[in-house]
DNA sequence: CCTCCTTAGTTCGCAGTACCAACAGTTCGT
DNA sequence: ACGAACTGTTGGTACTGCGAACTAAGGAGG
């Protein structure tokens, strides 16, 4: 299909470059973060979504787009780290849950915030109102990845 | 089960949590468009760099905030694919100059092509005047990033 | 009870990513 | 010419992520 869809010039799009520089900040500012705390990026986000409380594999995997086995290595590394702990399903013998330690919901908690922090303080200068609008007009553009 | 954490700190900050999904968002379609063209996210992000003209590995290194040794691998990677050349600088025996062979170039223009089509759609509902709203907050967002 | 099918999570092998420390060769300042 | 500074590479380690094959445990239906 190398349809004469003008692949060359016209796909200079300014909201796409502005998307994708944004996108960078945000990896940069995660993996800032994660490595002060000791942790790569992909521990802390577990160590993020697990703060909601404790999760099963295959709903975890779906959470974080992995495939189960990339998932399986994932946790038993920040279990090894103490971190979290693989609670079993009382009445699924098959299943587990992961649940953070004390020690992983303080890590979680804290990379968190930090990022947050890091986040807000780039968009500190802009009006309330243009920072409301591009937090409602972003969350349009993921919910209608989702389609 | 619900921690009921609502009324937990002070940390919920709509910003930054928008910033944070779009770039999964922006993470999701960049690594689907470099998968089915057959690269890694990461070959495909250095060949769309270099459409931009031959770059030296220190600079490159700068550019995607990667330490020299790691690039050297990630570049060995993709010559060995075809898509590069190591172009030995004429006055500086040290160093040398990462060009895109013509099947790079093709590659490279179309995962930059499509990448920026398939995030564009996520923006095609909203006005024109909101898009570019939204392009330049960003981009002032990403600005102050470097500082 | 006993198959058959599905589901939950793991194991294994592989390719790739990324860092650090140490290195070789080159260039350049003095 | 000597040493500092720079360019890119190597080697070793840990981590990431996939697919295929696997074990163990539910959940029908006969």
């Amino acid at each position: 299909m190398t349809t004469t869809t003008t692949t060359k010039a016209g796909t200079e799009s300014a909201f796409a470059t502005a998307l994708v520089r944004m996108s960078h900040v945000v990896q940069y500012v995660f993996a800032d973060v994660s490595r002060e705390h000791g942790v790569t990026p992909q521990q802390a986000q577990l160590l993020c979504v697990l703060t909601g409380g404790p999760i099963g594999m295959t709903e975890l995997s779906r959470l974080l787009h992995l495939e189960k086995s990339s998932l399986t290595g994932l946790v038993d590394r920040v279990e090894r780290r103490g971190f979290v702990t693989r609670v079993s399903h009382p009445r699924d013998r098959r299943a587990c849950r992961i649940s953070l330690t004390p020690e992983g919901a303080r890590l979680g908690e804290k990379v968190h915030g930090e990022i947050c922090a890091r986040l807000d303080v780039l968009g500190d200068e802009m009006p309330e109102a243009d920072r409301l609008r591009i937090a409602t007009a972003l969350t349009g553009v993921v919910a209608r990845y989702a389609t």
